[in-house]
DNA sequence: CCTTTCATGTAATGGGTTACATGATTCG
DNA sequence: CGAATCATGTAACCCATTACATGAAAGG
């Protein structure tokens, strides 16, 4: 008897993404998780740990014991066919348009109330955070647009580079608008 | 006694910096939550009631009732000095780099795992969303760009156009990443 | 010896969405 | 006469963060 199949939660379509790319612990998972695809979503081993039970009791992904370092039984989880179908289907779903959430930007709406030299301090603090992404995308970019697999449209690789190509272009973008509003702050 | 101050939560601090600009209803600051503020942040009446008055209770905003419509008695609320200043120093906060959550590159992440016609429709509605929002915030911001207080630092139109050219900025630049991913997916 | 890394879990709390509830006025 | 707009609130639920808890091995 299938469990019922909905849709997992965006957690767990992250992580049968990553699993889909490599069986992975949870702990394995948590460290994926910050680096590299943190760059456009995050979670903490807290959230992972049940989300994975969760997914294995829909019958998306099974696990398997094997040696490790902690005290409890070390689980190496993979994808299961059903979650691979769960997956597909989720990726070729209709996308209604997300509320967006930008701290940075909303902070920057009520800079009118500070004084100038306050307001320059924000948006210089901003420019040094996409910079240093820009460069953390450039090269994790620049390592992998390299090798072959990555021209192969149905290679992880491939994918990689069109979400870290969006990255550079999104931070490089942004780092534009911080110098031109210091133009503006004078 | 005044209350314990320590900084509101992010939606504390957005419903300060739309007071700050126009004393309103909760029923109005909802309504503004979509537009224009919604382009960066967002909230639900049934979120915004409880936060007001909690900012009331922490002395940061007053109200006061007026004639209205509804079953219960219309409130206008209005930011107090405690409040201004209490919106002055979180937008002079030190801003520590916030998690991304960006659910369509977390899908564009997996697209290596479908069929090639199903990956360019992922993407040309993800252009078609990113277009549509790009207009919106051009006509906005030519609404009120030629306006002589927009030139003014301590003027909320001031701030207004600040972000919405960096909406602008980040929006056109999506769209040519889809464009240059359609050309990628053939 | 102390810190880091491996490794998995739970509990408390906060933030956010959806749904429930009420009721007058205005417009088609 | 039904739908939309004005107008405010509560309750149930989901998602996410922080903190609590345990314990071995490796390296400085």
């Amino acid at each position: 008897m299938p469990a019922t199949s909905s849709t997992p939660s965006h957690l767990g379509c992250a992580l049968l993404g990553l699993l889909a790319r490599a069986p992975s612990t949870g702990y394995d998972l948590a460290r994926r998780m910050q680096r590299p695809v943190g760059y456009f979503w995050s979670a903490r081993h807290s959230q992972i740990y049940p989300e994975l039970a969760r997914l294995e009791r829909a019958g998306l992904v099974v696990h398997q014991v094997v040696d490790g370092a902690g005290p409890r039984p070390t689980k190496r989880y993979a994808v299961t066919p059903a979650g691979m179908a769960a997956l597909r289907a989720w990726v070729g779903e209709e996308a209604q348009p997300q509320p967006v959430r930008d701290l940075e930007t909303l902070r920057l709406w009520s800079v009118w109330t500070v004084e100038p030299e306050t307001a320059r301090g924000l948006v210089r603090q901003a420019r040094a955070g996409h910079e240093e992404a820009l460069h953390a995308y450039q090269a994790e970019l620049s390592s992998i647009a390299g090798q072959p697999e990555a021209q192969d449209r149905s290679h992880p690789l491939f994918a990689s580079v069109l979400t870290l190509e969006g990255g550079v272009r999104t931070r490089r973008a942004a780092v534009e608008w911080c110098d031109w509003m210091l133009q503006r702050l004078g």
